[in-house]
DNA sequence: GTGTTAGTTAACGACTGTTAGCTTAAGCCG
DNA sequence: CGGCTTAAGCTAACAGTCGTTAACTAACAC
């Protein structure tokens, strides 16, 4: 499977710090067609990446550390498709429902980095590199998108919370359990219409919600 | 940490199968104990139970059979505890909130076990022992507590749900997203009051609840 | 004693993270 | 052009772990 010996070119003179990249790249890819975070090893990540195991010690001083770097690049993917759907438009609750709609996309295409970027396992063992200082706040920038969506649709009237910094993040919990159920038992696609019907119920909006009812529900109105 | 060489004293004739239950216990306690999925092997269960390694194949064909086991127990658990909660009232509301509670609790008080069992980690890796069809319908009990507990508050009038079978499944995924980041994070309170605002929100209660309002929340009603 | 049950020890092949030390080639300078 | 330095990456090897198999032993029941 990974005995492509592309014989890769060494990079140049200053610009060895690129392999980094790849390496993270491959870890990356390794992760998501394996369904399995322990097959991202030191090893396998050297395989994929063209390059010797050794190799990689020049880059990162841990094992962990480059679980590390696949979670802050995972974490990174996902503010920038959430950012981007937020700035699809600009009525407060299509955008809302735009930017949860696309987590939970973002969970569904690319299960098993969810589940590592969220699953918390990849021991920060004492020993190793990473601390438990680097793994806080890591999803602080996608909470603060949602909360700001949600804060909108708060003063337009949309929305009746009355605590929006707490249902912010009710709501996020809330796409979360779904998105990781999504994401470990692969094909559990939950009742017709769950992922709207979580949303609207966690977001308190009033109105009901018709904007391209992906999960189309039952309501014949 | 697992030099405790107590020489266990083998089972009598007819009762090698007690071995089995030791040996999960044994992950479990181990699994329970180290954060880190990846501490529960073959030999490390071994050790733990006092025994050889390759005792253990006498009771299980494999090593994922043994954390399908866990996962199993662990579910059992759970099931036992939520029903343990509901039958603690016949009132509707207060019954679905300590149901509520008492997942929540489950999971606070196991982190490791929460995460594992809901996890989907430990690879059925095509040549396990451990088929698809051994993790289908798992949580099944638990969730039809949950429904059930919803439904009896939906036939009071004291939630407006139209559709008590999918936001069964809505409560319980929020319910799962709030014990998972709790799991994973260890220490993650989230806004007090979370819990019920949660749980209000997804069961559409009608009624404010200040039932044992244990994360007090801020409305001075 | 004899057979069976409950367990053992020894060993295999494979994999892991990590260290030490070597090779290759790019780029500068004369 | 040729030589030197140094960055980029390699090979070999370590100590340890893993899951699993084969073959052996010890105790209980008859």
């Amino acid at each position: 499977m990974e005995t492509t010996k592309t014989a890769r070119t060494r990079n140049r003179r200053g610009e060895g710090g690129r392999l980094r990249d790849e390496i993270v790249a491959a870890a990356v890819a390794l992760l998501d067609e394996s369904d399995d975070e322990r097959a991202v090893t030191l090893r396998s990540v050297a395989r994929r990446a063209g390059i010797a195991a050794p190799s990689i010690y020049a880059h990162f001083p841990d094992q962990p550390a480059i679980m590390l770097a696949v979670v802050r690049s995972g974490f990174a993917e996902l503010e920038q498709t959430l950012r981007a759907a937020a700035d699809s438009t600009a009525d407060p609750v299509p955008r809302l429902l735009a930017v949860c709609r696309a987590y939970l996309d973002f969970a569904r295409e690319r299960p098993q980095r969810y589940r590592t970027i969220f699953g918390g396992l990849w021991k920060p063992a004492a020993d190793a590199s990473v601390t438990d200082d680097d793994l806080r706040g890591l999803g602080d920038g996608a909470l603060g998108l949602l909360a700001a969506a949600l804060a909108d649709c708060v003063a337009v009237g949309a929305s009746t919370c009355d605590d929006p910094g707490s249902d912010a993040v009710a709501l996020w919990l809330g796409l979360h359990g779904l998105a990781h159920q999504r994401a470990v038992t692969r094909a559990f696609p939950g009742p017709p219409g769950i992922d709207d019907r979580m949303i609207a119920a966690l977001a308190r909006l009033a109105t009901v919600i018709h904007v391209a009812p992906r999960n189309a529900g039952s309501s014949s109105d």
